[in-house]
DNA sequence: CCAATTTTGTTTCAGGCTAGAACATAATGC
DNA sequence: GCATTATGTTCTAGCCTGAAACAAAATTGG
């Protein structure tokens, strides 16, 4: 051969039929639809004719990729639809190790919580093999109390920290004080049938539940940069509704852009990082108050006038301004969500992080930026997790018809 | 039906048979490969059998996308083998009109240069008219030139400014003093043959001659930031070898980045933006040069070790450090690429910039980002332009097919 | 209550495309 | 000159979709 394989290797994936490629429009087709599709609906919305579009559907029915739902009498005449939903079960798993919480979710493929724990419990400092050790059995509690007939499909943990994409090491997560940890191998050994938790970081797998409201359904924002207020601040961005985790993991480091170089030292080792001014503890020592304060006390003052806890909440809108402008101005991305202890103060922070953006950005003339809080549900990460475990199966459901 | 149309509507296009994918994929993969492949080459790469690679490259050699090459003797036993190249007569124009420059360059899909006007000028405060004319003259000129046979599959052209992507209309070109204009308007009346070049920001097709080297055919770099220091500094950023353009076109506005909030202010109305420290004019002033300079006279100073020129450009490399460490945490991408007379000065601020990102940017540590120089081409916004009107070509060679 | 109408879902058949195997072609090596 | 080896072509079976005919289950109207 004249040319060597790595030389030649085009990174799409080849199928020699359509039937995968159709399968995956046909279950995606009915994830995004705002209502119950019938195959006729399927057909009509994919271009596929009814035979077509019905023989896929039967076939992810059979599979439990779909479900039949029973037809609620429309009054039109004709045949009526049989409705097709999201099989409901088919599931998967979200963990997620933080500062504060243990957490697992479990979704099914409609984007429903199917089971939940969440054990708060502060675990700075913790053992990775005895946190881990914990969590997996958590997990396997959360399991075996699932219905009979509930298939897992995947799972993913959600970690504070940088993994690294091809090992799934957890390279370091300074609020838990871990570094080098493999979790995978410490998890696996607890959960049933061999799942294997994918690791990814917390504030992606955040993000991603603002990207996608259920498998396969696309958020309100297409474009948009979430902000997640932890000890640090993480964060992440979404382009074309893909959340971009960069080529190493390392994406998101908003903490620790820099916002003043006079500014206080960081323990980056940097000057004037974000995180000074906007991070919870430096919040909460310019507000006046002690260091384990929770953010809800400190919005109550602000919104209550407490000149201390305005005027922190006041330097916090101005640094993220900065910070956020530098970002907006780079990627043209419309939208900033808050997530965290940011998504507590986002009604605090809008007016003046708006104008600043408004003053800093220079598409604002034509399109000011919007900041919004992010739905507050605990342990996000842990959704976003079970979600990106999801979105595997309904990017390629022929795989998982195959494997069944 | 019971579920409207739109909100059925899923991105992906579909196709009944998986041949337009094939006859991409075998398109790209020649495309792709360092050394010109076979029929049996492209079979092994892309893990079809030989027949139906052979069956979609006689496809592409009939429609001319791609060439057979005389085989060179190999040496080797067997039958020799025939060498396919992309075709060397499917070509796109790609246009640019700068502040300093008109430019038509046309390229072909092996990404060789088949035919080039540059016409040096001062066009600052031109008419948009007047000049857009004299550029469709110089087109129509460059296109008559062409061998018999070349068929010109699309066009487009680079500005120094703001399109919308939706419109192609120009909204602001500071360095022209243009608002407003709808290119494509003037210049298609000029042109042979109905070609309606596809309007593009300056920055972003620039950055497309580093992530892409020839149609199809990916760079060194598939992540990078890419800085054009032209009057100002626009920019771009390639995720995944994608061009991030923005949800409306405004992205890579990267010289309105804030390096310090106190710092002087900027026609953009914020306080401390980055053209402030490495803007040419800004350059040129801190170095004690009269405004027209070309940067070369600068970089042949601070090389010789002259004060001011030296302190100019560690200056500038402090400003770039701290506006490019802001996005380098945020996006994780370990390469910045300088271009415009930022490339003329890379060598002096390679090691100064290094230094600062070294310091700013959170993972360092484990991967130092790398400061490198756009090879130097003039008007590479003209040669952007063709790679991407070559791309639609090399992305559905089918519909090309079909055309045709 | 029954027939016409309408819409959904299924069945059947033809056609396009790929995989696999056999075959033809054109070189090297002994 | 003949075996060997690699490329390129031809042929057939099988998978999948599109189109059209058909079956099923509701409403509408007398």
């Amino acid at each position: 051969m004249t040319v060597p394989v790595s030389s030649l290797e085009v990174g799409r994936a080849r199928s020699s039929t359509p039937r995968p490629a159709n399968l995956a429009l046909v279950l995606r087709t009915v994830c995004t639809a705002d209502t119950l599709p019938s195959r006729a609906d399927v057909a009509a919305a994919t271009g596929m004719t009814r035979a077509t579009a019905a023989r896929l559907a039967d076939d992810l029915v059979a599979g439990g990729l779909l479900d039949e739902v029973e037809a609620t009498p429309s009054g039109r005449r004709g045949r009526p639809a049989t409705p097709l939903a999201p099989g409901s079960r088919v599931v998967a798993l979200g963990l997620q190790a933080d500062a504060g919480l243990l957490a697992g979710r479990v979704l099914d493929l409609r984007g429903r919580v199917v089971g939940e724990r969440v054990e708060p419990g502060d675990l700075r400092g913790s053992d990775p093999a005895a946190t881990l050790a914990r969590l997996g059995d958590l997990a396997a509690d959360l399991l075996g109390g699932l219905p009979d007939g509930t298939r897992v499909a995947g799972a993913g943990l959600a970690l504070p920290g940088i993994v690294d994409g091809g090992t799934g090491v957890l390279l370091r997560a300074p609020n838990l004080g871990w570094s080098d940890v493999s979790p995978a191998d410490l998890l696996a050994p607890r959960l049933p049938g061999g799942l294997d938790p994918v690791p990814g970081n917390e504030a992606d797998l955040a993000a991603r539940t603002v990207a996608e409201t259920a498998p396969g359904r696309p958020g309100p924002h297409r474009d948009f940069v979430y902000l997640s207020g932890q000890i640090g601040i993480g964060g992440a961005t979404v382009l074309d509704g893909r959340v971009m985790c960069g080529s190493s993991g390392w994406a998101g480091e908003m903490g620790h852009v820099c916002v003043d170089p006079d500014g206080p030292a960081c323990r980056c080792g940097s000057t004037g990082c974000l995180e000074q001014y906007a991070g919870r503890d430096a919040l909460l020592a310019a507000a006046g108050l002690p260091r384990g304060t929770p953010p809800g006390e400190l919005a109550r003052r602000a919104a209550g006038g407490d000149p201390p806890a305005c005027a922190a909440v006041a330097g916090a809108a101005r640094a993220l301004g900065i910070a956020l402008a530098g970002v907006l101005n780079v990627l043209d991305v419309p939208v900033v969500v808050l997530g965290g202890h940011l998504g507590e103060l986002a009604g605090l922070l809008r007016p003046a992080l708006e104008e600043h953006l408004g003053r800093r950005v220079l598409s604002a003339r034509w399109r000011r930026p919007r900041v919004e809080a992010a739905p507050g549900a605990p342990a996000a990460g842990a959704t976003g997790a079970a979600l990106r475990a999801l979105a595997d199966v309904v990017d390629d459901p022929a795989r998982w018809l195959d494997a069944h």
